[in-house]
DNA sequence: TATTTATGATAGCTTTACTATTATTTTAAA
DNA sequence: TTTAAAATAATAGTAAAGCTATCATAAATA
């Protein structure tokens, strides 16, 4: 048995992905309810429309067809949603990741693995889950810090709300320990790479200036950029 | 004449820094005044201690000894409180940039003092002005980012609010390009040095093991690794 | 069939975010 | 110095956000 990401067979042979969640995130399991379930995929929907601070728990509900009391019954506030999604988020991408360079020897090309997973545009696994992944993605490049940029921090990281970031920096940190024992920043290296893939990607569409990308806007360029950042502290004498 | 941030003398021969600030950030300009001034001093201090959300025009204008409709005389909300103290930190960083790179020759060593700059905790100017520069540095780094994380970016782009921001990363950028005229990224890489300086460090506070700085929380060896991390990238084969 | 459990419907309360009105004070122009 | 203009304080009020509580009903389970 796998610890955190691990994939379950559902009903109808689908093979259904399961982020082992913490249960401190929520009241109620959203997962174990259609209404939970409706929770989740809506939340997602109008995050990605009307922002974070603008997301109620009263416009979900109406767009749920539910009442504001009950969307409480399952998470105590939004905040707890926003890292909800952002944990399973990253333990969906951990998974990505161990799937996608599951054969890979070469830990260089791993690791180039790793960049374009993280800097991509992820298409939306449709029959995977009620959470489409694409919109996720953009969620959590747009809103993702807010999840850890709080006063709460402390207590929420003390709670272990962080940690499928936290292994998934450790898992991208032993990549680029194998490309190169001696590098001094492994860590470090991990979140500049995670926190960059998604902010040139923001910076490039709505800020270009800030980038070098403002022209042709491809996320390839972002990639190539990444590449040659991480590689070029890589390499070693 | 120099545009954007400019030293102008004050009285009493103090020398006062006066940052140029976009009009459209404020209804009535808080430079002008006591009140304003205050609402300055005292934003920062409630956001550096009570956190961007739970900051409110009400608790603030407690704090000051006014009333909430003084404060919206001021700013039209708080976002728009943010944005302003956000230009305005970028403004004073480039001034700092400028100012204490000023007799370097060296390209090389120049980008070292800026990269020491951003990562460093700032001390407060004291009679420089109203607003705690140390304060805004430890705001800036935990909020900053909330400034254009939002629906509102393309809106408040439109508008220049961030042109302070961009006007730093071309100045690194153009540092970046003495440095190695060759390099493909340069505005990229700046903008990455500024947003890894500033979230390394929060991360090495709060979440370290996102970080290789756990064990020691010392600022000198996020230096180490932006240093670590440029001068790679930007070394001529 | 009885009973636990989840949901829906409704109400209500506090705080936030904001606007408007009038009185009063300060500043600056005549 | 008077007078008018501008800024501030005091107060009130509204809509929405953020949350809790209650009770009836429907669905799942024992």
């Amino acid at each position: 048995m796998l610890p955190s990401p691990q994939a379950a067979k559902a009903e109808s042979m689908k093979l259904q992905l399961q982020i082992q969640m913490n249960e401190a995130l929520y009241l109620r399991n959203p997962e174990s309810s259609e209404l939970g379930k409706n929770i989740l995929k809506h939340s997602v929907q109008l995050i990605h429309k009307a922002g974070f601070e603008a997301f109620t728990f009263k416009k979900l509900a109406e767009d749920i067809g539910t009442t504001e009391a009950g969307i409480y019954r399952y998470f105590e506030n939004k905040h707890k949603l926003l890292v909800y999604l952002a944990a399973w988020y990253w333990g969906w991408v951990e998974y990505q990741i161990s799937y996608q360079t599951n054969n890979i020897e070469d830990p260089a090309v791993k690791l180039k693995r790793v960049i374009q997973l993280l800097a991509s545009a992820v298409e939306d696994d449709e029959e995977t889950s009620y959470i489409n992944e694409s919109l996720l993605h953009q969620i959590i490049i747009a809103e993702g810090s807010k999840a850890y940029l709080t006063k709460l921090v402390e207590a929420d990281n003390k709670q272990q709300f962080f940690k499928p970031y936290k292994e998934l920096c450790a898992a991208i940190g032993n990549i680029i320990l194998e490309c190169n024992p001696k590098y001094k920043y492994p860590r470090s290296l991990a979140s500049t790479i995670i926190e960059m893939a998604h902010f040139q990607t923001f910076f490039m569409h709505y800020l270009p200036s800030l980038t070098d990308f403002g022209k042709t806007k491809k996320q390839s360029e972002i990639i190539a950029y990444l590449n040659d950042l991480v590689f070029h502290s890589l390499k070693k004498k």
